[in-house]
DNA sequence: TTGAAAGCGTTACCAT
DNA sequence: ATGGTAACGCTTTCAA
């Protein structure tokens, strides 16, 4: 069974393509009487327009790219839920495109974007993205990008973020005041803003605090077998911590395997806290502190505001960054 | 800047548009010296084809559907990351729909695929899937669709589900085994096959050891209030559980939290197991048996049988079952 | 080996 | 209010 074409609802009826095309579109060059028996014999067929047609004379596709770095995160997961619901009460179609912090992918996908697949692009960096050319490329070929959560600073664009360095702050401050001495912070590399921003938010605690000295940020490794060993030397070294910040969610599971592993009672001997959105975060055991993202609501502001430039209601590349705060939960892994 | 079109191409070397095509398309019939000419100056001009323009061309989008109930589940995350990543390999982009449970949304979801924006659909379907004719439309109109986990086995054609009522059937044993002698089935309703044969391996193990009067099997509400209600009732009925299978990943935070509210003690006083993915189960207090299932490799699996489909080395509707099976790995929550 | 031209299904301009 | 037709950028058939 073919599809249904605009031509074929003409000829039923005996009107013209363009007649049929402007019925469809609600145009009020048509009379009400025409439209509806357009919309009738569209109906009566299962007329469905084809979309790739449309998108090569409209030359806008109704379609927007999600580029990611993993999707097996709960913040991501979150975060795509809140963009999907906006794209879809605007008819706007969601491809996905994982990076997996790999940042040649990265350059691949923004590459495949120079053709108009896509009208808009809604973007969370990879670890590896240090160089943005190839995101930079994208945008001067008029092409939107919205960033959320990890974004780019320097590229002159929208970008919803949380309040990483408040958040990490209060967190470490938190720590402090439960008698932390040597709190540690575990994370990704530096390349991303927002890496450096929960570190300097880590840092300034640790002065405020007269703690500078003290000061230990640790690069995770490259998977869970690497970071296993990178985190269970912190507790052989003399730097052994008696807090720690994590600023990945999947190093939650390797540092508590670590401690059953070492024998280190958390929080007696150990005080932790997590990054994540991780919503069974306080069932753990023991329950664990969060520093808890609004994912949903970043997802969903970063697609309105992509979908707002895509109308034209707001200049292409409008540069601003809008701050949506975090939460800290406090749970028994920080309180003994 | 716009974009680079074969014309453009075509002109800059003097040529026609024709054989700049067949040179991109690295056609036989164009001599090695006018290719080369030609991939050069498409490097150069930074070209990249216009996908509207071929796939309205060619019929076919290079693209494929996942439509998924919801995605802020570890099973289905895992899942899209299984077939994003043949997808990608494959050169194929991937559109994402989320029907959140909802069987309406899920038929104006399909009702688009009749456009051909996809070649073909992954598919694992809404709680309120009773009705199919959405899904029988769309694959007349010659589009494949290949189920995953949520399957409609009288659908014609591919599946790939893990081994629900063996390991269902095993859980069950276990908690008897275990001394249970009330256990319940908490999960969806039973509209759907695979909670069918969730519900058909408990009722059977509950059989081979003579308990089928103490068959209870409980369906969870629309969201963590509604549940938290209908679990926590349980434990006021006569009915009373000293064991439970949850079939739904959610319904752990909920369940977890009515014990403590209720104090009862897990595993003391009742064991627990849980039909999840969930990598952070063995960090739970208690730590939380579960039925792992292969989701990234079912969805490795169905992406690889969905793009053998499109390339016709498979017949278009092959009715198939594919069995990748589950694990189950003991923890605390069952073991005193 | 290369090129001209038709056509995919739609929209939009210009007539009528 | 309706219709003819060009054009979007590409692929493919056929001719040169």
């Amino acid at each position: 069974m073919p599809a249904t074409t605009i031509k074929m609802i003409a000829n039923k009826l005996s009107l013209s393509v363009a007649t049929v095309s402007k019925s469809l579109a609600d145009s009020h060059e048509i009379s009400k009487e025409t439209k509806l028996l357009v919309l009738n014999a569209a109906r009566d067929m299962g007329y469905v327009a084809n979309p790739y047609a449309s998108s090569l004379r409209k030359g806008r596709s109704k379609t927007i790219a999600i580029v990611l770095p993993e999707i097996a995160d709960s913040f991501f997961a979150e975060a795509i839920n809140g963009i999907e619901e906006v794209a879809l009460s605007h008819g706007y179609h969601v491809l996905i495109y994982l990076s997996h912090e790999s940042l040649p992918r990265e350059q691949a996908i923004m590459q495949d974007f120079k053709s108009g697949r896509v009208d808009g692009i809604l973007m969370s960096v990879s670890e590896e993205t240090s160089n943005v050319e190839h995101i930079k490329a994208v945008m001067d070929s008029k092409i939107p990008v919205v960033f959320f959560d990890r974004v780019c600073e320097d590229l002159n664009t929208t970008c919803v973020v949380t309040d990483d360095f408040d958040s990490s702050l209060q967190a470490t401050n938190y720590l402090v005041s439960k008698s932390c001495k040597k709190i540690a912070f575990v994370g990704n590399s530096v390349n991303l803003s927002i890496n450096r921003n929960r570190v300097n938010g880590y840092v300034s605690a640790l002065q405020q605090n007269g703690l500078q000295q003290q000061q230990n940020v640790v690069i995770c490794g490259k998977n869970q077998e690497e970071s296993y060993e990178i985190i269970s030397n912190l507790f052989k070294s003399d730097q052994k911590p008696d807090g720690i910040i994590l600023s990945v969610e999947k190093l939650t599971a390797v540092l508590y395997k670590v401690c059953a592993d070492l024998h280190i009672n958390i929080p007696d001997q150990l005080k932790v806290l997590t990054f994540t959105n991780f919503n069974m975060a306080q069932f753990m055991s023991p329950s664990l502190t969060t520093i808890k993202q609004p994912a949903f609501n970043m997802g969903k502001t970063a697609a309105t505001i992509l979908l707002k430039k895509l109308s034209h209601t707001m200049a292409f590349s409008e540069p601003d960054t809008i701050i949506l705060p975090s939460e800290i939960i406090f749970r028994n892994s920080t309180s003994e």
